[in-house]
DNA sequence: AGTTCGATCGCCT
DNA sequence: GGCGATCGAACTG
């Protein structure tokens, strides 16, 4: 499997949650194939944690593309998100649903509640919590590792859904989410 | 310094 | 379908 370079992430954030569709996501003796993203922009973007300008938490994305984005929501889950545009210009992919490949058994252990292999990354803490990825991953160049994203040596055609975004109040109407449509593996059909 | 609330999940009915 | 868990970031004053 070949990694994405630096190039794919850099173009306007649509283009990268689309194309992220179908991807491989490898972290430690875990992967999964990406099958649901979420686009946050940098401009008329109200629900983008980057809306209010510059923190401290949302610094990354607005470094190089290509790096990931972690947060920790609700007390107790972290979820991940892939940084496009250029330097400078706000932008990410939220990660929602991978239809796992390897270390399935792994993902089973660390998610009990999982009564079902659809049920092991069906959701953005679900994944996380499935491949291991912490807060302490936030800012790590996905080009490179622990976490790689890859293209699968055999890529099978599909059709791309698009609808709103999910668990959002704030410009919620955009059709910013982006899925593999009929994938038992989304979080939502 | 205090308050609000969230890019969720799992358990309950 | 509804709700509680759980806590840090960011906003208010």
């Amino acid at each position: 499997m070949r990694p994405l370079d630096r190039s794919f992430y850099m173009r306007p954030t649509i283009e990268v949650a689309r194309a992220l569709l179908g991807k491989i996501i490898t972290h430690g003796d875990t992967s999964g194939r990406i099958v649901e993203t979420e686009a946050y922009l940098g401009s008329g973007d109200l629900a983008a944690h980057t809306a209010r300008g510059p923190t401290p938490r949302n610094r990354v994305i607005f470094g190089p593309p290509g790096h990931a984005y972690v947060y920790f929501i609700y007390g107790m889950y972290e979820c991940l998100n892939v940084v496009a545009e250029p330097a400078d210009v706000a932008g990410c992919v939220l990660i929602r649903a991978l239809q796992p490949i390897d270390g399935v058994s792994l993902m089973h252990r660390r998610r009990p509640s999982a009564h079902s292999i659809e049920d092991l990354a069906n959701g953005p803490a679900k994944l996380t919590r499935a491949l291991r990825i912490k807060l302490r991953h936030n800012g790590v160049d996905v080009t490179r590792g622990p976490i790689v994203f890859s293209v699968p040596d055999e890529e099978e055609p599909f059709e791309i859904a698009v609808s709103k975004r999910i668990g959002i109040t704030k410009s919620a109407d955009l059709p910013l989410r982006f899925y593999i449509k009929d994938n038992r593996f989304v979080s939502r059909g």
